[in-house]
DNA sequence: CTGAAAGCGCTAACAC
DNA sequence: GTGTTAGCGCTTTCAG
């Protein structure tokens, strides 16, 4: 109850019987002139009271307050979702190896009409942001400006000036139609995410790119929105076979709607990979642990997180101007691809 | 490059021909005694200048610091799993909700180490602290004392005597256990997670209070550590069938387990549920999309974050003294159990 | 109705 | 080597 007051610098002053600023130089080591024996005196009253000095008075004066902002946007809880969680695991890391600690925020609506990202700065509440799951519509991110350090974590924003760390989707999609396109399909079906996000076109068009080089065309009725949930996975999956059931093979903006896509192919009898290849993006934990386990293409987000933190840092600290960089990905082949069955004009090798 | 100087409550006095008293008490609506014109005068400068008080002076100040905090035990990139992402959104929604922040901590050894637990409260960094995650050999937890607001999510720790909100782990077992005992299972395995965890006994004591109304044997070789993981789940679902083949059904101790579970089973060939059932606990989203669509209890997880969190507030505001809540639990009932084939005692309803 | 001044806990010029 | 003092940006008594 009688919540006895906190031991301040003043405290420990008069207990070693130093001034404030003996104290203060010695716990900030900065006490290359303090003799042992005043040192000692000071530290053991330090000791004897428990004292430690407050991060509040501290960031007043410093005018830092030690904090990473990781700003989500809204989603049906956001942090659930293994892929933000990966992110938000490498950059605490990353951050706690710095002795930043990390404030979380999500960009729901009425968060952003009350510019409550611009108060994060203005407030001193974070030293530097992290934003992720970015898309084209988020305009408030032009908002930022100088001395208010920004990342966009493994995205980018387009028309907007910003720096961030990614992984190369252009070149994931690449991938995962050439593994598609050599293992012989000819016929295949796209479900991408929101196409506001800038890597979802990019997804597309290394995919497009291959897929030209095949020869094999891509009509409008082979895409299909999986919302970038399971749910959607699978009625994405669904519509396409039933649109156009000579589909052998799927390829997924991510590997949530892939594990969706492949669930909805079993509800309406298709077997994976037998009748229809399934191929994912993102190589979360549990694509291991689907059936049949998911092939997908390798994107090193928890590199890309925690890249990303270390860059917000150096921002910071001004060691750097500007951020871009954009990281390698690679194939994983597990189960859930397969030579297409029925290769009408297929050469399965 | 010239960080332009933050405007403060100085600007908006100079600014406003006003004092700093008046500002402030304008800007905190202590304004009854404040003349509507001089209000005005105060608000246009304020306006005008895009001036926005720092948080940092105000905690200083107030001695709070508006944040609260999450502490969560160190795994495998901890914030990628789906269970402490549905508590952390719950915290995070409900936390906004009343203008708080929520920090995020991991409790590795070396952070425990260094008290930095303690520093949380000591260095005023939080106002409150959510401790997710939690063993009995989090002894740590002890540590907490007088004026420092602790609430253990969804556990309890033996022996310490700590505020808590929690779902009826116990009631959870009975659940589970009733459902596949009446549905004719008399050979049932049991996968359980970090004995350590006191919801894991809860769980188990529940379980085996029912099996022996039954007259079913849980003899020690009918356990495995499931490690709490997907691996976990499938190898401890191997070995379970291995040393005893006639095991028709598994009660896993949480979802993840219980999925790393069925995919085990289908590695050596078992058909779920057509051979082994297989029922999980917890409810988390993906148990709809596994193959088959998981059984499981219905933990009410995100509430429990959410309830969590409001106690937490109410503590550090002095509404409460004390919080020890148990919500309730129930059965969802998917694909993965069916009554045994080969039901040797068994009487398949 | 408004303002001067003290103080939250700390750091850092600048004396001595 | 050590201490005095100002100040970080705000709130809040207390005068007037």
């Amino acid at each position: 109850m009688a919540k006895r007051k906190a031991v301040s610098i003043k405290d420990v002053a008069r207990e070693s019987n130093a001034s404030l600023t003996t104290v203060s130089l010695v716990l900030n080591n900065r006490d290359g002139r303090i003799s042992s024996a005043t040192r000692e005196r000071v530290l053991s009253a330090v000791e004897r009271l428990g004292y430690r000095p407050s991060r509040l008075a501290q960031s007043l004066q410093s005018q830092r307050s030690g904090f990473l902002g990781i700003l989500v946007p809204q989603l049906r809880h956001a942090f659930a979702d293994v892929y933000f969680g990966e992110l938000i695991s490498a950059i605490q890391e990353t951050a706690a190896e710095h002795d930043y600690k990390i404030i979380l925020d999500v960009a729901n609506p009425r968060y952003l009409e009350r510019n409550h990202h611009l108060e994060l700065f203005r407030r001193h509440y974070i030293d530097g942001l992290l934003c992720l799951g970015v898309t084209n519509n988020d305009t408030y991110l032009a908002d930022f400006g100088e001395g208010q350090p920004v990342i966009v974590v493994n995205n980018r924003v387009q028309d907007v000036d910003l720096d961030f760390v990614q992984c190369n989707y252009v070149e994931a999609g690449r991938i995962a139609a050439t593994h598609l396109c050599e293992l012989g399909h000819r016929h295949i079906g796209y479900i991408h995410g929101a196409t506001e996000v800038q890597t979802t076109s990019d997804l597309r068009h290394g995919f497009e790119e291959i897929l030209q080089r095949f020869d094999i065309s891509l009509p409008p009725s082979h895409f299909e929105d999986g919302l970038y949930t399971e749910e959607g996975g699978a009625d994405a999956a669904i519509a396409l076979l039933k649109r156009d059931p000579s589909i052998t093979a799927i390829f997924s903006g991510n590997d949530k709607m892939a594990i969706g896509a492949i669930s909805g192919l079993k509800r309406i009898g298709k077997r994976v990979p037998e009748e229809v290849s399934v191929i994912g993006c993102d190589d979360v934990h549990q694509s291991e642990f689907c059936d049949p386990p998911l092939t997908t293409i390798h994107t090193p987000i928890f590199d890309v997180g925690a890249r990303a933190c270390t860059m917000l840092l150096d921002l910071i600290s001004s060691k750097q101007e500007t951020v871009r960089e954009t990281k390698d990905v690679s194939l994983t082949v597990r189960n859930s691809t397969a030579a297409p069955q029925t290769g009408r004009n297929g050469s399965p090798q």
